[in-house]
DNA sequence: CCGGGTTGAGAGAGCGCTCTCACAGCAGAG
DNA sequence: CTCTGCTGTGAGAGCGCTCTCTCAACCCGG
């Protein structure tokens, strides 16, 4: 219990190895300019001891801290344990964090009072950057961080002007090559079911249908969901109302994409004989559909992973371009 | 850009308001022996400069850091994106959490070094204590942790003997009603699919599996799957091969109920008719099977908050019982 | 054999905060 | 009017580390 209270200084440290508190300082943190024997003596004090650098006093002066946070949107904790998105991002975040040996801090801003502890918290340096999955309407506070020189980078494409770097998937492309193929097996009547307007996926997607589709002769057919799979249910059963001979839907999500999917065989109709059904997301779950989805991947992993490398960079001082874009794919499968 | 580094410290409000920084400090930290005059002063200086305190210098005195951490497995990444499991341990951590204004840290042991880094950081006294969503195996670290004096609650009754705190919920429970519903409507022949044998989760599911039988005469036929989807559908072609005549069984996991599902209906049996089917976990996804599937469900957002809580109480020094364990509950749909 | 350069180690000043202790001020008792 | 006992405030000593600055030791060329 109390062996805890009694862990080993950097004093302790030198007094066993018998040099000064700067020596050892040096050899703990790896620097060139000390001789070797002088550094295996110290090496040796630091087994002997178990020591281990007090993290706190370290910040206090360097003004790191070696970890950096992650703050999830209210919506997530809804979705949370139906919709493997957020877990991917926090999976591949992790990944590059733990290979830069920086600590991930997780916050929501689910809770009461969320927003003002995120800011609390993260203007109070904390941490040595923020990154934020938000995906939802504009958020202020990454601009606001980001004007007070904290290391900031957010996932999707920010909705108006922001300086704030993102990293986001290629939707309009995937979205494009969704609805060709619709086009390309020879379907006349496509509708779409769209996700919510005051998020970028929900827009964008929904622009890459249309803009795919004004190549054609086809008219536009659209429902809104939000993105779960009740809406998509809801939604499906709206599209079979306003145009009963409908023969494909591109769905913007997968998860919207399974409830249409219950809704069509409700109504009777055969997938994909009457009608073709296209997602996006390429969640794992979507391949053990009847029938298996074919639906736009989108990178997810990649795209927490891409977040954390950015963020490494600009918290190493270096220039990081406004924006990547990681590539999306279409992926074949038997429901369209 | 500079300004981040101008951060007002203690002694500017101190200066601004006209007190010592004692007296700041007792302000912010609501110590009660301040005359309401000044603390309003206080309070008004604060405002004005937008003082944060600095949480490295103030851990460095206290040797607390108000944050924790959670430790995952590394089997966590591999089924993170398709088992709920984990996030929603995340999910209720980071309720009590945020609640109790803590900061959640997220390790995962899955990448190379994983281990040691977490043994690293804990011990570093990074945190003020470390809860394992551990599931697999002997884990040594939770009791090495436990034993330096660190708090620590692990999720999962520990295999072997273990002085430290566990929050599990009742497997044998759930499974015993889940086995009985299937004796009560009148199945004869039952069998189960079981979980890894070196997870306390699979033991035990397994274990309330027998006990239930062994007071019927029904004997067991048991497969062996490890909580994929993958593992289920083929566990179940095995159990068929076993006994062609098998009319219900229990699967030790939703996922591998999906997988067992999917077996079946290519087999050409039908659900419930011919083979009664029951899971366990209650996944959201599972209302959306065809047909619904009956499980057991297992409280994992409130495990998650357990967890958190006993750490909270240990953290502040209260006694806590060496064992948590949270109910489970049949969910009957249409399965079975 | 001396001067200048180079290298390696130590001394010491903080980083921003909390907390103990000393003490000023004041009320009420004697 | 002095003494005791509060209550509220300030002074100051660290917490454990990093980093600059200083300086000793040694090398080499002239």
């Amino acid at each position: 219990m109390s062996q805890a209270h009694e862990r080993p200084t950097l004093e302790a440290v030198a007094r066993l190895a018998g040099v000064s508190r700067a020596t050892v300082s040096r050899v703990v943190n790896g620097s060139p300019k000390v001789a070797e024997p002088i550094r295996s003596a110290v090496r040796r004090a630091v087994e002997e001891l178990g020591y281990i650098p007090n993290a706190a006093a370290r910040s206090l002066v360097t003004q790191r801290t070696d970890s950096i946070a992650l703050v999830l949107p209210e919506s997530a904790s809804r979705v949370f344990s139906d919709d493997p998105f957020f877990p991917s991002i926090i999976h591949g975040v992790s990944q590059e964090l733990d290979a830069a040996d920086k600590q991930l801090v997780l916050m929501m801003t689910n809770t009461v009072g969320g927003y003002e502890r995120v800011e609390r918290y993260t203007t109070a340096r904390h941490v040595d950057g923020v990154l934020f999955a938000s995906t939802h309407g504009v958020d202020p506070l990454p601009g606001q961080l980001h004007r007070l020189g904290m290391p900031v980078v957010v996932s999707g494409r920010p909705l108006g002007r922001s300086p704030v770097p993102y990293v986001d998937v290629d939707h309009i492309g995937g979205v494009r090559a969704a609805v060709r193929h619709l086009l390309d097996s020879g379907r006349s009547r496509i509708a779409t079911i769209a996700g919510p307007q005051d998020m970028v996926a929900g827009i964008d997607r929904l622009a890459g249908y249309r803009a795919e589709l004004r190549g054609s002769d086809r008219r536009s057919i659209v429902a809104v969901g939000d993105f779960t799979r009740e809406s998509g249910a809801t939604a499906m059963r709206q599209l079979l109302e306003d145009d009963p001979q409908l023969d494909a839907v591109f769905v913007a999500s997968d998860l919207m994409a399974h409830g249409a999917i219950t809704t069509l065989r409700e109504l009777g109709r055969r997938i994909p004989e009457d009608v073709a059904v296209v997602g996006f997301d390429d969640f794992d779950i979507s391949r053990y559909t009847d029938p298996p989805l074919t639906t736009v991947r989108q990178p997810i992993l990649e795209l927490g992973r891409e977040l954390a490398r950015q963020l490494l960079r600009v918290i190493a001082g270096e220039e990081v371009p406004p924006a990547v874009v990681l590539p999306t794919e279409l992926v074949v499968r038997a429901s369209a």
